[in-house]
RNA sequence: CGGGGUGUAGCGCAGUUGGCAGCGCGCGUCGUUCGGGACGACGAGGUCGGAAGUUCGAGUCUUCUCACCCCGACCA
């Protein structure tokens, strides 16, 4: 049990934010809501930021960036976008301060009132749209195809460390067609994208599928996701992918001349993953002694312990550990060898196993004796000696076995917590007391939806796209349905 | 916005009837240690969230105020 970290069974959520805060992740900010990414937080998020990159890039796209600042009246150009997003908006009045009257501090210049206020980006597509109006006249200019990394800010009533802040980082994606059957492939390739870095590179396991009417995006005609499955039975969106129609063309008036000289609306596609990955990242893997984190992802990949007494030990160990660190290197290792006399090595043990480092080496004077090293596996705990020779290749396979490992450990859980309910009795039974994926027959009203959301506080996650179309009997009202839908309570 | 709570050292907290501002961790120096979160000695660190009031005297009592946290309604 690591040191001051609430067990999971304990309290979840404490473990949680315990564990974002213990492992330097990120901490709380002195302004409400908002957090602070920490090195060791950020740097896994610009490994997913650089493999993400490389996708999009990989399929066409290029990065751009538009304004922080969206003029109010964009905001309502499209009626359910608007609708969506204006109960957490932050909104710019004034652009000058002046010091206060009394002498001390500074207060808000009202002489210096903005004509029109200016909104903080909750997400981009209106000032997007109303760019990509100048961009587009002719078929010859599509597809066109953005991304953009930057900060949104929703005004959130309720905060949670990456899953929910004031502020967050993402990437969106948003992209211009001249076909509707082209944006509708543009949305699924996303969707592939984010849902097979979710499986290579997290290691984790996501259902695909559609969202319901009342939980699709303001202003989308379809909305495609991926849902996790965290360790406390919760769900959690970790990825969205939007078919948005010519809702944005037509309110922003894009269009463009086809082939034929006639003038279209173009289609629409608007996608996005954010910081909240990390928590996913953290909650699907993670346990009592702390974060595992998927090698793939992880800031320092191989840890090297140094374990001596006296300075001569540390000099023929330090020798050592620099051959196996530049042998680790060439085979594309991230390694550190961590020296630091100011700490023993029983609390480097712990620190590292606390941050998730996946591989452990230990190196002491039994060791240079024997010509041998210590290895621990973050992910097992498994500790076992082996020779020093051939060691590159031994913890370079031993991370590709932590990768795979932890996905089948996550596919284990998703499979073994998703159920398959056909009563309402039994549903409400197992969202109660188990949690987890519950697959269930529904008639497809919101009516129903709102009743099942509002009785057990489980929400329609998706309609899954990959599982069989099973007809069966709504579990409230016993009317007919197409196929079973993902429930579960979420974060 | 409704309900509840907390503001005292970097962090976590104690502070009795109003009477010298404390403890643990962390931090600094020195020494002994070092194969699973070591130990000892010495030391640094505070407008007690803010303002006003009562009092000889306020961390403690009164009034006002600000901030943050938790639970609900909203959400990637």
């Amino acid at each position: 049990m690591s040191k001051g970290l609430t067990s999971r069974k304990e309290n979840y959520s404490q473990w949680y934010n315990d564990l974002v805060i213990k492992a330097d992740l990120a901490e709380y900010s002195s302004v409400r809501g908002c957090m602070v990414i920490k090195p060791y937080g950020y740097a896994i998020w610009e490994k997913m930021q650089s493999v993400l990159d490389k996708m999009f890039k990989d399929t066409g796209h290029s990065n751009a960036y538009f304004p922080l600042f969206i003029p109010k009246s964009f905001l309502s150009r499209e009626a359910a976008h608007v609708e969506g997003f204006a109960k957490e908006c932050a909104v710019v009045t004034h652009y000058r301060l002046k010091n206060s009257p009394s002498g001390n501090g500074i207060e808000v210049d009202e002489t210096a009132r903005l004509e029109e206020e200016l909104i903080i980006r909750p997400t981009s597509e209106t000032i997007i749209w109303n760019t990509y109006k100048n961009w587009i006249q002719s078929y010859r200019d599509l597809p066109l195809l953005i991304n953009q990394w930057a900060n949104v800010v929703r005004w959130e009533m309720r905060t949670r460390l990456f899953l929910r802040t004031t502020e967050f980082l993402w990437q969106e994606g948003h992209t211009a067609h001249a076909t509707k059957e082209e944006a509708i492939e543009e949305t699924l390739k996303i969707l592939d994208i984010y849902s097979s870095f979710a499986r290579d590179w997290m290691a984790l396991p996501v259902v695909r599928g559609t969202k319901t009417e009342v939980e699709r995006f303001a202003g989308a005609v379809e909305t495609y996701s991926i849902e996790a499955l965290m360790q406390d039975g919760k769900a959690l969106q970790s990825g969205t992918s939007h078919f948005l129609g010519q809702n944005f063309a037509k309110a922003f008036d894009v269009t463009f001349l086809n082939r034929e000289g006639r003038l279209e609306h173009v289609w629409a596609t608007s996608w996005g993953v954010s910081t909240r990955l990390m928590g996913a990242l953290i909650m699907a893997h993670s346990d009592d002694r702390g974060l595992i984190l998927p090698p793939k992802l992880a800031p320092i990949q191989v840890v090297i312990v140094p374990i001596y007494k006296k300075t001569e030990d540390l000099e023929l160990i330090s020798r050592k550990a620099a051959g196996i660190k530049k042998k680790l290197e060439q085979e594309g290792i991230t390694v550190r060898y961590d020296d630091r006399d100011t700490n023993k090595p029983g609390w480097k043990f712990a620190e590292y196993e606390l941050k998730g480092v996946p591989v452990r080496l230990a190196l002491g004077p039994r060791d240079i004796e024997n010509n041998t090293v210590e290895i621990a596996r973050r992910d097992t705990l498994e500790k076992s000696l082996h020779p020093f020779d051939g060691i590159e290749n031994l913890v370079s396979d031993m991370l590709e076995e932590i990768q795979s490992n932890i996905y089948k450990k996550a596919v284990d859980f998703k499979e073994k917590n998703t159920f398959r309910v056909d009563t309402y009795e039994e549903f409400r039974e197992i969202i109660e007391k188990k949690g987890g994926f519950v697959l269930a027959h529904w008639d497809g009203t919101n009516e129903t939806e709102e009743k099942i959301s509002s009785e057990t506080k489980a929400t329609i996650r998706c309609i899954p796209l990959d599982s069989e179309k099973e007809e069966g009997l709504c579990i409230v009202t016993g009317k007919p349905s197409a196929q079973r839908v993902l429930f579960a309570r979420a974060y």
